[in-house]
DNA sequence: ACGGTATTTCTAGAATATTCGAAATAGAAA
DNA sequence: TTTCTATTTCGAATATTCTAGAAATACCGT
């Protein structure tokens, strides 16, 4: 990933709808989900307000979409994302361990379900 | 971290001479660089846009700020960066593996320092 | 072909972001 | 106190982003 694809990136999960709709999408899994059940998702928003968000998360790498019958499906590109959060990582921070360590052990340390799974008990 | 704060990270990282101040701020540690000293790294960039981008950075939660003599010296806050890489991950990520996993094994099997450390030969 | 459903594209307006240059502020040095 | 250096704040111009509604496109069932 370089540098133009990460300020797209981020860019794309700068605004609170698309954050969201990533988040959903995430959710979803691989099979995704049709834009309008995307906007029923967020307050029902506008179709034309979605199609702008979808576009910009697309540009932004984050989603794909395909056409299926009548409806056009998105799902989350796990592999970009995965690319952000490395090039966060790696590119953005410099692979500073105070950056990088502290966010995997807090993320470990956490669990990756965030239920303290690894080295802490309820 | 919530979720407005990652918006604003976001929004703060998603420009380009945002993004190169911040890399030049973790590169340049704790101690941190003036105002000024970043402008010159800048291209030269006029010391108004440099405060405005330097703002949008503190305001975002990337770097703080400390006067020192007449200078301000800006430094990366690793903490804040680190949870960013962590809300990544867990919150928007959803904790799923082929997000999370894959980039700590990318990060991991590339080197924190890029240069194939640990599973790779050169 | 026709009508209905799903989504995008177009057009326009409002809100935000970015940049610049000039003026204001804060501290250091003489 | 005056002057010099470093930086921020202000005011205005331009560019980009976001939103909405209407029209256009694509597919499906009849």
């Amino acid at each position: 990933m370089n540098e133009n694809q990460a300020l797209a990136a981020f860019s794309a999960l700068s605004q609170e709808t698309r954050l969201k709709i990533t988040r959903l999408l995430v959710t979803a899994g691989p099979g995704g989900m049709a834009a309008g059940a995307i906007g029923q998702a967020m307050d029902g928003a506008s179709s034309s307000r979605m199609s702008f968000h979808l576009n910009q998360l697309e540009q932004g790498g984050l989603v794909t979409s395909r056409r299926e019958g009548r409806s056009i499906v998105y799902s989350a590109d796990y592999s970009m994302l995965a690319k952000l959060v490395e090039f966060l990582m790696r590119d953005c921070c410099q692979g500073h361990p105070a950056v990088c360590d502290a966010a995997i052990a807090a993320f470990a340390c956490g669990g990756p379900d965030g239920n303290a799974s690894r080295s802490k008990q309820a």
